[in-house]
DNA sequence: GATTAAATCAATAAAAAAGTTGTCGTAGTT
DNA sequence: AACTACGACAACTTTTTTATTGATTTAATC
């Protein structure tokens, strides 16, 4: 190697441990502030999350949080996919939700718990930012409608997990990975290549049931002509019937 | 699915969500505070430490820390392995060091900096503990024993850095594929399954070389004699030479 | 301009992970 | 007691990742 471009990687690598934000330029910096939920704050608040954030780039696989680790800070994802879900023993995990580009990930953790309650790893190159919970919790306070904003989004994300939970106790198998498939679908027109980020093990894992009767499940589901599979996508063809299993259970 | 059994799933599942960490049983409690570095502790401030840690199992290929994220806590490995690297562009990560058990990691953001200057991942699942900064801080401040432990062992990170940056400054692939052979090498006695830990892109980020030039230089290494290729693992055949090749650079 | 060091590219081989299928066991349910 | 709804295991196939090798290209040094 010259030493030239040794002194390149260095530099690269200096700057790297100084970590002023991988990506940011001017250009994506603007488009951070501009996302829906931020354009209630006036432009000292939006200064102050300016100032208390950080831009990170998860790549494929990182943890954006790992359930039981301190939590000091909320996510909020610009762009990519990424999954949440709970650690139990043994590799037994059960997924929760896709996170989607413009949502929050571990608000939970500002408003109570100390510690990230649950695990979530990035389905593809994330950009991400944290804003420390002491500047959310600052805003909310001094700006109601951020306030409701954050209250909302964090609801919905309640509700969802109570219609999770219901699902878990009260359906088998077939409902299960009916509610599974008709949710993953849902995201599918936001995001076409959707399933294709998810493994079978995945899939079993939103719905709770093993591996293998995951595969299995689908492969009867596809024979009666509710859905296809074409190598790991799916697509939904009969949506109502569908709907149908889940209701039964 | 029996309704026991959800009812058994389900308190999995709260517990999980509740997250008095996994896995801590009394005896793994005690254990920690046994860790050489935390002998100096006062009862009181080895209570201020078990009141604000956390404890975390980390799994095969879980983040640690993640460059850039926010770092409002130290980890200090119990048991398990893991690397630390920094990341680059694209996917030219460079590998720091590996991280042992009885080993901190994020000592730095504790002292300086709010944020992780570097990723870790583990390499096999790690039991770690995550103490807050604040506490870190108070005690080092009241407890000079301890305090110079701290500074002592983030001392010796620096001057392995400081090496670090030495063979990528002066080193040709020569010199630093011997310098990554005698480090991980030197570990081994400990952690004999080493090697297999990692890939020769692993080898390779720590060289801060191609994977293809570590391939490489390891057969011509081999067929010098200088070591042997079993699979995954590496044995150390002839380590004056070696060093000799590492000093020439 | 010739030489050297090392990255990159492309093709292939080998190993590991993911997906699939059938069989069996177990725990509840009827 | 028979039945149902699964999970668990084992064997096997497919896909993906990692490793390997040779050829080519790029840059820097001599």
């Amino acid at each position: 190697m010259s030493s030239r471009s040794i002194i390149l990687t260095l530099r690269a690598i200096v700057i790297s441990i100084d970590m002023k934000p991988i990506l940011e330029t001017d250009q994506e910096f603007i488009c951070d502030i501009q996302a829906p939920c931020f354009q209630t704050l006036s432009p000292e608040e939006a200064e102050l999350v300016r100032a208390s954030k950080t831009q990170v780039l998860f790549r494929k696989g990182d943890n954006l949080t790992k359930q039981g680790a301190f939590a000091s800070y909320a996510l909020f994802v610009i762009k990519g996919l990424a999954k949440q879900y709970i650690e139990g023993d043994g590799s037994k995990n059960f997924n929760l939700r896709i996170i989607q580009p413009g949502e929050f990930v571990g608000l939970s953790s500002v408003f109570t718990k100390n510690t990230f309650n649950y695990s979530s790893v990035a389905l593809t190159d994330c950009q991400v930012f944290l804003v420390e919970k002491d500047a959310i919790t600052t805003i909310i306070k001094q700006n109601g409608q951020f306030g409701f904003t954050m209250i909302k989004r964090y609801c919905e994300q309640n509700a969802n997990l109570f219609d999770t939970l219901r699902t878990v106790m009260y359906k088998q198998m077939n409902g299960r990975i009916a509610d599974t498939l008709l949710y993953v679908d849902s995201l599918k027109a936001e995001n076409p290549e959707i399933f294709q980020l998810l493994s079978r093990k995945d899939m079993a894992d939103f719905a709770g049931i093993s591996t293998e009767s995951a595969v299995k499940l689908l492969k009867s589901f596809e024979k009666d002509g509710l859905i296809e599979l074409h190598e790991k996508d799916i697509v939904v063809v009969n949506h109502k019937e569908l709907l149908e299993i889940s209701k039964k259970g």
